[in-house]
DNA sequence: GGTTATAATGATAACAATTATCAATATCAA
DNA sequence: TTGATATTGATAATTGTTATCATTATAACC
């Protein structure tokens, strides 16, 4: 089985937080896992259907809360429309370009513009523990 | 009376789309400039209601809506919870540094992070029309 | 000014995404 | 094995927003 890192990960903060294991939130955690994408509850909760069944949409709801809260992933709100959720752990961090157009994303990532966020919350005295940088604009395809 | 410019702003864009004007229309523009607040609808909604008891809620949503469209204003999303909107016409592009503990946020400014973004965009080839970023940290009040 | 086409309005129904509720079930430490 | 309690799935409730629609207001034209 893979992904063993990512289950120790949920493992600890499951143990961490009192709570239990469970046979779905291990189906959900795993097809998050595999499927590299930005999934919304919807996506992910028709794919783990596919392994179980009997799954609910609120478990999948609440899973990914959970993944969210001890790293594995991130939520991302590209405009209106349902959350997408994003692979987090060991994924260096990027931020998105999103066309305005057609609405497809490419990652991108600058170390330098996370120095200087890091420098602007100095400015402020801010403990920076995150962020989301959006950008929009029209993509090579749309300008055709 | 104040804000001629927007004002000015808002009646070109009417003419150009083939809109009308309307009384309601002009409470909620005038009501959200002299706010300096990054208002949700409903805020606004309640400010409007002592100038003008029987708008409608509706409407609120849809002016808003316009005076994005004619660059009066902008959206701003800080995780869940309603869209809040903020003034944009002459107003210096800036970002949001959100303290997760206590929810309040300053706006700062960073020319050179704006340089970055548009060398970023430059080398996907997007044409880049705006962005937003939100920094998530923890501010000096929180961290006692 | 009066007419007329059409945009705007307010009330509210509809909708989408998410969260809360709750009875039944599963987990796990002792 | 048992007992305390966390989890589950179904679904009701909630929230924020948009769509609908009959009525009213606007503004171009005479």
């Amino acid at each position: 089985m893979a992904f063993e890192e990512e289950q120790k990960v949920f493992d600890s903060f499951v143990r961490e937080k009192g709570l239990k294991h469970s046979g779905q939130r291990k189906d959900i955690l795993l097809t998050f896992l595999k499927t590299e994408k930005h999934l919304t509850v919807d996506e992910l909760y028709t794919l783990v259907k596919k392994k179980n069944p009997s799954i609910g949409i609120a478990t999948v709801y609440r899973t990914l809360k959970l993944l969210c809260g001890c790293g594995l992933s991130s939520e991302l709100r590209f405009g209106d429309g349902p959350v997408r959720y994003e692979h987090f752990y060991r994924h260096e961090h990027h931020d998105h370009l999103v066309c305005v157009k057609c609405g497809n994303f490419i990652e991108v990532m600058d170390a330098e513009i996370e120095k200087l966020q890091e420098r602007l919350a100095k400015k402020e005295d801010f403990t920076l523990q995150g962020h989301k940088l959006l950008m929009y604009g029209v993509c090579r395809k749309c300008k055709g």
